[in-house]
DNA sequence: TTGAAAGCGGTACCAC
DNA sequence: GTGGTACCGCTTTCAA
């Protein structure tokens, strides 16, 4: 397991050349003879020599290596994201890793203090830190998806919260609902924060008053879905929409439905944000806001990769993008008119 | 985003000192006078300096990073491992990187090959490659997880496939059935032929000769547990239970039988290998044959840090940690007799 | 207690 | 074409 390593010298004092010649021959830059190239190949060959890329780094400053850290890794949007990632690192020769931060703001500090936060080229970040602070201080090309801190020194690749809410709130209405209750969670981000304001410009749009007792804050999970669920059809004026404003509250929510015994799309109508397996499973299969997960990550790999091929010089101004989401209208909205 | 990064030199320059005292206060090791000291931290700390771990890891060869590499980081069980590893690392300073190769042997192969093989302490590998010879190949500390490949020169921390294979078959039996399906894939991996041999076994104990009908080979998808599915219950004879042996097979099945309008557990009794989201949804819920997935996370890491810290000389034959499974009853199998 | 200097394993510039 | 060599930024003897 331990032999000593086989290193450049190994390979120039066998081939009876300097380690600059080799060095030629492995980088293919500048041209040596073909004479020596032949022999330096069979030698290499032989000993089953690979260069320390960590030696090789240390001159030239570039790994080729992006992360990509997202909250949970078990949240099949963020494994989306990162598929996107990974795909458009590859076709640019960059290799990925990823990192899970669980969510947890020391996790990520960690990260970038650590090894592999300085010795990546560039950071895809889904960051949890909620202040500005925290994301000036990261000194190397970074890109933030889907939740964006202003003033936070790095572009980012979002999507368009607020409309996606907004048509899914209008839907409801479209479909004569009055009585639509939200659940969400804390809006320490813009997309949190974004979609409890769509929803309510699109009923008040319509002359609606969002009562309060129809807005429901948990923490973005499944059992914030199924609890608040269970409590607004059990109110005693239960509301006849449910907007679960992601994924997991989505899933806790037909949890629930199922438990209270009651139909989708009858006895209550549903509207979920992201794709979900349950979503898709259940008769009516749910309405969802969908967002192109996988292209926001190749998009911000796109954008990451131009960045660190930019001299420092010429950076540009900050930009954002904002993908499109998509009202995904299956049968859980019961026409009430 | 690129001033020229503070090293080791500015910090001594500026205390007055030399780098080999510098060095000395990061690492707290040899002791230095309390005066340069407090000196040297105040600079540090205000030119908020970090060391550059690249360079530390060139001269003492460590990193203190894990990578857990497994085939596709869309599947909740790699998931659940991957918790484990990153938990267990954590508690003895271990950093952890997570790389997904879709399955694909080039994709794995260019991880040992690149910067991250290279350079991590040790790997956590759930492999892609079929051959013995690869795995010798890998000169570092590794230790296999749940695939395992005779010969391959590597400690391994597996479950008992053969036995929950062979407890759910015989709990089919047990209640009565004797048209048992079997849906698989490729047995390319101990995994996957253990199990078949499991249910073989159990089935044969008990004088049932299984059917070559009845197993049914794909690629471990979801679609071919949804489509032999569906072939198997619109056959001739239908099964009277199926044995999905992974978790997304399972979940194909359990849509097929959704569509094909058949009730689990009455018209068709069904046990998958797994836990699985929509297994504990549908009503009943479908029993499961469960792996300890975040425990086998947390062992292989403890292994292989163990295995890290040990000097090269002393280090012990191979060993295999086989993890018990559990045959987690519930309603999807109907009693016949 | 502190400093000088020899690496770690490469890269790249400058000569020849 | 090829070799010599000064780094990259840090750790670690060895001396002082």
């Amino acid at each position: 397991m331990a032999e000593k390593e086989i290193t450049i010298k190994d390979v120039a004092r066998l081939a009876g050349v300097s380690v600059a010649t080799v060095s030629r021959v492995m980088n293919g830059r500048d041209r040596v003879s073909d004479a020596t190239r032949k022999k330096i190949q069979r030698i290499i060959e032989e000993l089953n020599f690979v260069p320390n890329t960590m030696a090789a780094s240390m001159v030239n400053k570039k790994t080729h290596m992006l992360a990509v850290v997202v909250p949970e890794i078990q949240n099949p949007f963020y494994t989306a994201v990162i598929g996107g990632t990974v795909e458009a690192a590859k076709k640019e020769g960059f290799s990925t890793l990823v990192v899970s931060t669980y969510n947890d703001e020391a996790e990520e500090e960690e990260f970038f203090e650590g090894f592999l936060g300085r010795n990546v080229d560039g950071i895809i970040l889904i960051g949890t830190h909620k202040e500005a602070g925290f994301y000036r201080n990261i000194r190397k090309p970074t890109i933030l998806v889907d939740r964006y801190i202003n003033d936070c020194g790095h572009d980012g690749v979002l999507i368009d919260n607020f409309r996606g809410a907004y048509e899914a709130a209008r839907h409801f209405v479209e479909y004569g609902h009055e009585r639509i209750a939200i659940i969400d969670g804390a809006h320490d981000f813009n997309d949190g924060k974004d979609r409890y304001w769509g929803y309510h410009q699109a009923l008040h749009e319509h002359g609606i008053v969002p009562e309060p007792g129809y807005h429901k804050q948990g923490k973005w999970l499944e059992e914030d879905g199924y609890r608040f669920t269970m409590e607004l059809m059990q109110s005693a004026e239960p509301p006849t929409a449910i907007f679960a404003t992601n994924n997991v509250i989505c899933t806790g929510a037909i949890k629930a439905i199922r438990d209270l015994d009651l139909r989708i799309g009858e006895d209550i109508s549903l509207i979920g944000f992201d794709e979900n397996e349950l979503a898709q499973f259940v008769q009516p299969r749910v309405t969802v806001v969908g967002r192109p997960m996988r292209e926001m990550g190749i998009q911000a790999t796109e954008m990451l990769i131009q960045k660190i091929k930019t001299p420092p010089g010429e950076q540009t101004k900050l930009k954002r993008i904002v993908l499109d989401v998509e009202l995904i209208k299956r049968g859980s909205v019961k026409k009430l008119n």
